[in-house]
This record gives C-alpha cells, structure tokens and sequence, in this order.
DNA sequence: GCGCGCGCTTGACCTGGATCAGGGCACGAA
DNA sequence: TTCGTGCCCTGATCCAGGTCAAGCGCGCGC
C-alpha cells in the first residue's frame, strides 16, 4: 500500500539533468560513449538517440522495475540514487547495489529475461531507458554499442563480487567510501565530499552488516582523522587511509 | 616453485571428452546452442567452427589463464573442474567460483581487457577455446551469437551475487551441494551422487568460511541424515531438506 | 507548540564461526 | 619400513560483530 505512494510523476523543473545538461550528462554516462558523435556511422547515431526515452522524476522510494517485470530496458540513472535489493523468502530484504549518475541498471535481467530485483529511487531520479530489443538490433549494426554492451555486462560480474570476500567491518566500510568516492570523481564530482543519499541500514545491509556496526565503525573512522560525518554528507580527510584499509577489495 | 609441477601436457588419451563425445559434449555446453547447428546461416556457423580450438588436457594445478594476463579468448570448460581465483596484497588466496563441463570462464575479462583472476585445473582440464575478437565479430553478423553471449554475461553477474548475503554456514554449505547437484543435473549427470573435485579448504575458502567449518557442517549434515560422505564423493540423501536449507540463496 | 515516529547512535551482552592445537590417514620418496 | 607431506577431522578457546535495549534529535502532522 505504502509501495505506491507519490507514485503521479510530477513534472517539475529537473533540477540534476534537465536539457540543459544533456551533453554534459551523456559525456559522463556509461553509455556516453556511444549516445555521442564520435565518428561513428550518422544514421546508426541517430537511431540510438531515438530508442532513448528519458524517464522520470522518479520519487524517492518508488520503483524503477519490480523482481518479475517482464524485461524490456536497460536504464542509465541520469540524476538521483537508485538501489537495486531483493526480497528473500523470510521476507527480509538484501540490497545489491546502489547506483550512481551515469551508471547502468537492469544488465542482470538479459538472461532470466524478468528483472531478478526491484530498483527503488532513494531520492528524486531521472533515467534514459534503452529498450533492450531494439538495443541489440543496432548492436548487430554498429560494433560499438556491441562493444560497449559487452564491457558493461563483464564489468558488472566483476563488482558482484567485491562484496563476497570474507573483509572485516573496517575494510568493507573504507571500501564502500572510497568506492563511491571513485565513482564520483568518473563522473566528475568531488571525491572527497558528498552526500551517502541511502540511510545507514541500507549501507550496512549492502556490507552485509548491522546498522549498529556501520555507525560504530563510522564514529571510529572520525575519531581516527580519517572522514568527517555530518548526517549523510561525508568528507574523505585521509583517502590514502582508506584506500589502504580497502586495498584487498578490488575494483575495476 | 610447487605452482608449476607436472606442467608438461602429457598428451594421454582424453577419458572425458574425446572426438566421439564432442557431439554429446556441445549439446551440454553453455555454448551449445550456437555450436550445434540449429536453422542458422551455414557458413556463419562454419566459421563458428573455426574459431574454436580445443585445448588439453590440463593437469591438476596448471592454470589456463593467469591474473594479468592479456584478454583474447573465453573457455568452454569440456571436462574437468576448474577454480577461478584471485590472489590479493597479503598474498591470500580467494576463491572466486569453480567450473564444471559445460560452463563458460573468462567472461569477467572482457572489460579489463586483462583477465581479472587465475584459472586453475582442479583434475585433468580439457576446454574450447573461442577468441573473443572474432566471437564479437561473428557476433554482429549472427544474432544467435550475440544474444547467447549477453545471456551468459548477464547470467553471471546474478550468479556472482550468490555468496554475497550474510548467510549461516549450513545455508551456505547447503546451497553449495544443491547447486553443483543442479548443474550437474543441466549436463546429464546425476544429480544426487558426484565427486567434488576440490579440496575442502577450496570449498571453505569460496564460501567464506574456514576449512574446519566445512568439516563440521558435513559432518552434521551426514548426522542429521541430509547427505552421505565419503572423502570427495558425496550423496544427497535428503535434497529437499537442503534445498530448504538454501532457499534463501537464489540462483538462475 | 506538542507529540509522534523514524533514523541514528551508544552501551551491554551474547554467539557463530574463526583460530589454535593436535591427531589420523593415505600416499609417495628414501 | 620409515619418514615426510598433504588433506581431513575434532576439541578447546577466543573475538568480531550481531542482538537487545535505551536514548537522542529532527522533521512532520495536528
């Protein structure tokens, strides 16, 4: 009942991506390289920008797709947060992913060919929706967007399992930070401040921790000079700590 | 010094998957469905063909791939077990996932363009080979080659976030034995009797738990009537229960 | 303003599984 | 045969992090 709630898109000023940013959003999105010119075949171009629909604002807490959707898109987050979970039997929720401006969402779906997760904004979110069809037609037709697809996929099989190895509280904390931070400053925003725009539960379900270790470990981090916290806004003080706390989980 | 020993390719008859299995072999693998001719382009699947070499036997202990080593092709493995892992700074190994005939590994490096782990022959290792440029390539002209390629890299990712969640060891252990019963069962074998052809501490290590866990856990199971063990050969006598066990732990 | 609820923090305690230590067994080399 | 050596099992102990309980602060609806 409470899943659908504000669930009438309000057509207000964008204020993350609107037309204005347009090209500045495409240049740092993981599709950017192949929704731009770059000397590729024109019609083929243009064909690319006609399959995207953008999509959007979705509110906070509403869903982007639901585990069992039929699968027809593939989203890149153009504004906002979107969290990627699923529900377990025991009814309790385990969150897989939290995604970023720029970064794709529902890769995973190609094969079960339903979305094996539900995405739910955490803040106001904008996305480009590639169907998914007519994304694997053009692929035939134009090698890059093939190419680009396959580093997406692969890429994504190597960040499921950053989270899988067997780290202590403090590594998984420093990597989770320094991994947003990386991720920011691909897209070009600050690395060493921003806005966790997730509550704390969701970090430690992502870490697959208790919500009570995440604060501890977090107040430990401040107390040691490492990051400051304010709420949800994080400044990274010595990335370099970090960096080597977090050294054994790897990233791309 | 103890990595490399019985590196020579002892070139011994294949008990596995020899010339008069390849057929039987095909129709099991992942890539099968685009090996084996199915109402596609002829000379297209001719130069699939072509594009496989066939690669063997590996001895227990030699790698197929290594950690860094340049991206140029992904493996069909057709006979034998082999463990993917990584080594990280402080020189621990982890266990990244194991790989039964029919499945496909090195996926993970297309994005890197490097491979992002070590490929290890737990027994005798035979497997196909399929460039990966001429795969993409191939892949433009023949939808069947693309579409199977995005189905397995997507079915990957999901696969990855397996070992993810925070689960006990017996939902752990549990999933582990239904799982290769599973895949066993997708390739014709049976899917209640099997030897695991990894040592217990490569079990421990992948599952995230230590070797004398795994060994208890087995031992109660076998206790508590779930299954029957003997060395590497176990028997699910109870599937249902342990699949109960694992409920919460998805996959495809 | 006031009360309520939710997100976050902190402290006290408990426990699942890691770690440490030791022993058995099978197999190959000397 | 005897000695490694690798793999596996088992018992005793320890500790990182989970769980439980309580309090705090802030935004929101009334």
């Amino acid at each position: 009942m409470s899943l659908d709630n504000r669930a009438g898109r309000i057509p207000e000023h964008n204020p993350v991506a609107d037309d204005g940013d347009e090209l500045r959003f495409c240049s740092t999105c993981a599709f950017g390289s192949v929704c731009l010119p770059q000397g590729v075949d024109k019609t083929a171009l243009h064909e690319l920008h006609c399959l995207v629909e953008h999509a959007g604002p979705f509110q906070a807490g509403e869903h982007i797709f639901r585990t069992g959707e039929h699968f027809g898109a593939i989203f890149a987050v153009r504004g906002g947060t979107v969290k990627t979970c699923l529900v377990d039997d025991d009814g309790r929720e385990q969150v897989l992913g939290f995604h970023l401006p720029g970064e794709m969402i529902g890769l995973n779906a190609i094969h079960p060919a339903k979305y094996p997760c539900d995405a739910v904004s955490l803040d106001t979110v904008y996305v480009c929706r590639f169907s998914f069809p007519a994304l694997a037609t053009l692929a035939t037709r134009m090698p890059g967007v093939q190419q680009q697809l396959f580093r997406l996929l692969s890429q994504d099989i190597g960040k499921a399992s950053l989270l899988a190895g067997d780290h202590s509280a403090d590594e998984r904390l420093a990597a989770f930070l320094v991994g947003i931070a990386d991720r920011y400053a691909a897209r070009g925003f600050s690395p060493t401040a921003f806005r966790l725009s997730m509550a704390r539960s969701d970090i430690a379900n992502y870490l697959r921790l208790a919500a009570e270790t995440v604060s501890r470990v977090l107040r430990r981090f401040q107390d040691q000079g490492l990051i400051a916290v304010d709420g949800r806004d994080v400044t990274l003080t010595d990335p370099a700590a970090l960096r080597h706390l977090a050294r054994n989980i790897v990233h791309d």
